[in-house]
DNA sequence: CCCTAGCGGTGCT
DNA sequence: AGCACCGCTAGGG
């Protein structure tokens, strides 16, 4: 796993790579990312990425991501996940209608669970994840950005 | 607003 | 197998 640095003017992110893709996107952190050399493999998936991102921090829509990685999460997370993704620009969801939209219509908690455990954010877009009262409900990265975010895409 | 009961996946023992 | 978490939800004060 090489980690690589993201530098937006929202703070650096990091990414960490898998051979099979990118596996995780963490938030800036107060202490910088330890940084790792950058492999050929690796080289045109970082670049995809810090597109995305950028794309992201500014409202744009996201035109092409690198392979992700998602084989650490287990069946029912990779299935959230998915879900995650179909969540178009400029909309959000809920927890129950993802729980439903996976045919899970009881797991909106487990949902829930699964959205924290999302390793890439953003690019995954758990946060276009709400509450069903359309309460903000949580944000593994802080509800500021999720906030943030949401106030980013025009969807609050 | 608050409280309560019910829900299901996950990770730890 | 049991059990305590949770980014939940619907229903009722």
């Amino acid at each position: 796993m090489t980690s690589l640095p993201i530098p937006t003017p929202h703070g650096t992110f990091c990414a960490c790579y898998s051979s099979r893709g990118l596996a995780q996107l963490h938030f800036p952190a107060p202490a910088p990312h330890t940084s790792q050399p950058q492999s050929r493999e690796t080289q045109p998936w970082h670049q995809l990425t810090t597109r995305a991102v950028l794309d992201v921090l500014a409202g744009r829509p996201v035109k092409k991501l690198p392979p992700l990685d998602l084989s650490q999460g287990t069946p029912f997370q990779q299935k959230v996940w998915n879900a995650l993704r179909l969540i178009p620009l400029h909309q959000t969801s809920s927890y129950g209608e993802i729980a439903r939209s996976i045919h899970h219509p009881n797991s909106s908690r487990a949902v829930g669970q699964a959205c924290s455990a999302n390793p890439i954010p953003l690019l995954i877009p758990c946060h276009r994840v709400l509450a069903a009262n359309r309460k903000l409900g949580g944000f593994s990265g802080g509800l500021d950005w999720k906030t943030k975010l949401l106030q980013i895409e025009h969807a609050l």
